[in-house]
RNA sequence: GCGCCCGUAGCUCAGCUGGAUAGAGCGCUGCCCUCCGGAGGCAGAGGUCAGGGGUUCGAAUCCCUUCGGGCGCGCCA
C-alpha cells in the first residue's frame, strides 16, 4: 500500500524535476510515513520540505507543485498541503479494503517482500563454546538472531544461519581434563578436585557416561599426577592436561575429547531446537585446521605482508588497518591463537561466496570487532561485508534480587531451566520485544508467572479468540464463504482500525529487516492484538446478520493469518486454544 | 586512562534514515459480560526525554561537553 502511494508522489516529482531541468540524481532522500494522528490523513510525505533547499522553493510552494503533477489514483481520496509543507493523503476505503484480499491470496507469504533482492546472506550467532550448556544470556543472542534471520529470509535476503562451534583450544583440553578427573573419581580414586576445572552436573554425567562404555580402560592411580604442580593456577590445569595426555597417549584423551565434545554439542543442538532455534549448518573450528583452511588464511597474511615474528610468535599487523595493537596468530609455543582461527572462519565464510555476513556477538566481545575486519581487509576481502550486531547482556533478576552468574562456578540460570519455567514462547517473545543494544533487566519471577504480565499472552490469546470464533461456528453449524464476503459492509471504526494495522504489515517486515530489529515486529503484534480485542469486545460476529457476518470473518480470519505469521517470524507459536 | 553501548512516566521499555500535540505495558483510580473465550475492553492521573551548549524551518533523535550506569582493553576463549 505505501509503496503505491510512494511511487505517485515519485512519478509526480520525476516530471517537475523534468519541467526544470534538474538531474535528479543528486536529490536527498525523502520520506514517507504512517501518520500518528487522524487529522493527518493516512499517510504523510516530507518530500517537499527535503527538496525545498535543493530546488530553491518555498516548501509549502513545492508542495503545491508537486500535488499539481500528482497522477490520479483510485485510492487516494484527497492530498493537501499542511504545516510547514507536509503532503497528507487521505486513502480511500477501497484501498483498505484490498488488504483483505491480499492477506487471503499470499497467506503465509503475506508480508513478504524482495527488498533483499536475493543476496546471499550468512548469519552466525550464539556460537557458544561447548564446554557447559547455554545459560540465559545466550538466550537473548538466539532470539535475536534466529528472529532477524526470518525476518531478512521474508525480505527476500537468501539467507542461511550457522552455528561456530569452538572445538580446538585450551578451554575444551579443560573441559576434557575435567571429565577425565570425574571419571577417575567414579572409579574409586579420591582426592581434591583442582579449582580450575568446570564444576557443573554435565560434567560428571559425561563422566558416567565414560565410566560405563569404557570401564576401567582410562583409570589411572591420581596420586603421581597430583605431585609438583605449579602453585599459580593456570600452570597447574596445563601441567595436569599434559599428564592427562601423557598418561591416555595422544588417542585415549582425543577420545574424551571427542565424547564431551559431541555429547554437549548435541545437547546444545537439542536445547536450541526446543526454542524454535534450527541451524542451517554447524560449523566445526576443528575442520578449519583439518582442512588446511587455517594454514592457508596464515600464510595469505605472510604473503601479503602482514605478519612479523617477534618473541617468538607470530603477530599480525592490525594497527594498519585502525586496530589499538597488533595481535598475536601463532604463539611462541607453535599453537594458533583463538584469533587466528577466526580469521580463517571469516576468510572462509567468504570464500563460500556470500554477499554480506551478520554476526551476532555478546556486547563484551566488541573489542575484536576492528581486529577481524582488519584481517580481511588483509586478506584482500572488503570488511565492510562483515556487519557485527552486539546484544548487551541481561541482568537477571528474582523480584528485586540480582542474580549473580558465573560460567566457571556453575552459578548460572541455564536457557533450559528458562524454558522450563517459562516456556520457550514467553522466554522468546521477552527476548524479542527488547531491541538488542538496550541494556535489559530480565525478571525471573515476571517471566516465570504465567499472568497477562507477559505479553506474549495477549498476542497469543487473540489468535486463539480468533480460531474460537470458527470453531462456533461449527458448533452451531452455520457454513460460511469467505471468498463471498462483500468488504465494503464494513464500516466501523473499529473495522478500518483493524484494516489499517493489517496493511502496516509488510511495512513492519521491511523496517525490521533494513534495520535488523525483530523488535519492532514484536511491538507490532502487541497493537494488532490490541485492535482485534478492542473489536472483538465492541462487535459481534456470529450474531450479525448473514451479509454483514461474513465481512467481519473476513476480517478477522485475515486478522489470524498476519498474527500468525507475524508469530512465527519470532519463533512464537500461535496456539488455536489456550 | 582509552574505546564501545546506554540514560525517555513510579517500574520495564517503544519512539522507524530529524518532522506536526513524546507513546505502550505493568502498577494506581473509576467503569464495562441478556452476546462469539474477562489471559479482554473503555476512561483518568502520571514526563524539565540525565544536565549544559551547538547545528536548522524543526532535535528525544545529529555534533561537542559534564554527570551517572554497563562492558571491553591477554602469546584466554
Amino acid at each position: 500500500m505505501r509503496s503505491e502511494i510512494r511511487s505517485l508522489i515519485t512519478r509526480a516529482v520525476d516530471v517537475l524535476l523534468q519541467e526544470r531541468s534538474i538531474d535528479p540524481g543528486e536529490m536527498p532522500l525523502w520520506t514517507l510515513e504512517r501518520t500518528k494522528q487522524k487529522d493527518h490523513g493516512d499517510f504523510a510525505s516530507n518530500v517537499a520540505l527535503v527538496l525545498a533547499k535543493p530546488l530553491g522553493s518555498k516548501p509549502r510552494d513545492l508542495a503545491q507543485a508537486v500535488l499539481e503533477r500528482l497522477p490520479a489514483s483510485g485510492w487516494v481520496t484527497r492530498a493537501e498541503i499542511a504545516g510547514p509543507g507536509f503532503i497528507n493523503f487521505y486513502l480511500s476505503t477501497a484501498a483498505y479494503y484490498q488488504v483483505i484480499d491480499d492477506v487471503r491470496k499470499a497467506q503465509k507469504n503475506y508480508g513478504c517482500c524482495r527488498i533483499g533482492k536475493g543476496q546471499r546472506v550468512l548469519m552466525e550467532f550464539v556460537s557458544a563454546n561447548p564446554t557447559g550448556p547455554l545459560h540465559v544470556g545466550h538466550g537473548r543472542g538466539a532470539a535475536y538472531g534466529d528472529a532477524l534471520a526470518r525476518v531478512l529470509r521474508a525480505a527476500g535476503y537468501d539467507t542461511q544461519s550457522e552455528y561456530y562451534i569452538n572445538d580446538a583450544g585450551r578451554q575444551m583440553d579443560i573441559l576434557a581434563l575435567s571429565v577425565w578427573l570425574r571419571y577417575l573419581e567414579l572409579c574409586g580414586e579420591s582426592f581434591d578436585f583442582p579449582s580450575s576445572i568446570y564444576q557443573g552436573d554435565y560434567v560428571f554425567d559425561i563422566a558416567a557416561i565414560l565410566h560405563r562404555e569404557g570401564g576401567a580402560r582410562y583409570q589411572h592411580v591420581v596420586s603421581p599426577l597430583m605431585l609438583d604442580l605449579p602453585t599459580d593456577e593456570d600452570g597447574a590445569t596445563d601441567m595436569l592436561i599434559e599428564r592427562a595426555q601423557r598418561c591416555l597417549g595422544p588417542e585415549g584423551f582425543q577420545k574424551i575429547h571427542e565424547l564431551a565434545t559431541n555429547t554437549l554439542v548435541e545437547d546444545i543442538r537439542r536445547d536450541l531446537s526446543a526454542f524454535s532455534v534450527d541451524y542451517d549448518q554447524w560449523f566445526s573450528e576443528t575442520s578449519l585446521m583439518a582442512s588446511g583452511a587455517m594454514e592457508r588464511a596464515v600464510q595469505k597474511l605472510k604473503d601479503n605482508g602482514y605478519l612479523y615474528e617477534k618473541d617468538g610468535a607470530w603477530w599480525f599487523r592490525s594497527t594498519d588497518f585502525g586496530d589499538e595493537k597488533d595481535r598475536v596468530v601463532i604463539r611462541a609455543n607453535g599453537k594458533s591463537t583463538y584469533f587466528a582461527s577466526d580469521i580463517a572462519y571469516h576468510f572462509d565464510k567468504l570464500e563460500r561466496g556470500f554477499d554480506e555476513l551478520i554476526n551476532i556477538w555478546g556486547a563484551d566481545h566488541h573489542g575484536y570487532i576492528s581486529r577481524v575486519k582488519a584481517s580481511l581487509s588483509a586478506l584482500g576481502c572488503d570488511p565492510s561485508a562483515l556487519h557485527i550486531l552486539l546484544v548487551q547482556f541481561a541482568v537477571l533478576y528474582r523480584g528485586e534480587e540480582k542474580v549473580s552468574m558465573s560460567t566457571r562456578s556453575g552459578e548460572f540460570v541455564t536457557l533450559r531451566q528458562l524454558r522450563e519455567e517459562v516456556g520457550s514462547d514467553a522466554a522468546r517473545f521477552f527476548y524479542a520485544i527488547r531491541k538488542p543494544e538496550q541494556h535489559m533487566d530480565f525478571d525471573l519471577e515476571l517471566a516465570t508467572s504465567q499472568s497477562a504480565d507477559n505479553p506474549v499472552y495477549y498476542v497469543q490469546y487473540a489468535h486463539a479468540r480468533i480460531c474460537s470464533v470458527f470453531r462456533q461456528l461449527e458448533v452451531k453449524g452455520i457454513q460460511v464463504n469467505l471468498e463471498r464476503a462483500d468488504h465494503q459492509l464494513l464500516n466501523e471504526e473499529r473495522e478500518l482500525e483493524l484494516l489499517r494495522a493489517l496493511s502496516r504489515y509488510p511495512d513492519i517486515i521491511e523496517s525490521a529487516a533494513r534495520a535488523r530489529e525483530p523488535h519492532q515486529l514484536a511491538y507490532f503484534l502487541r497493537e494488532l492484538a490490541n485492535d482485534f480485542h478492542t473489536y472483538y469486545n465492541a462487535h459481534p460476529f456470529i450474531a450479525a446478520e448473514d451479509s454483514l457476518r461474513l465481512a467481519r470473518l473476513a476480517l478477522i480470519d485475515a486478522t489470524r493469518q498476519v498474527i500468525d505469521n507475524g508469530l512465527s517470524m519470532l519463533g512464537v507459536s500461535a496456539p488455536s486454544s489456550m
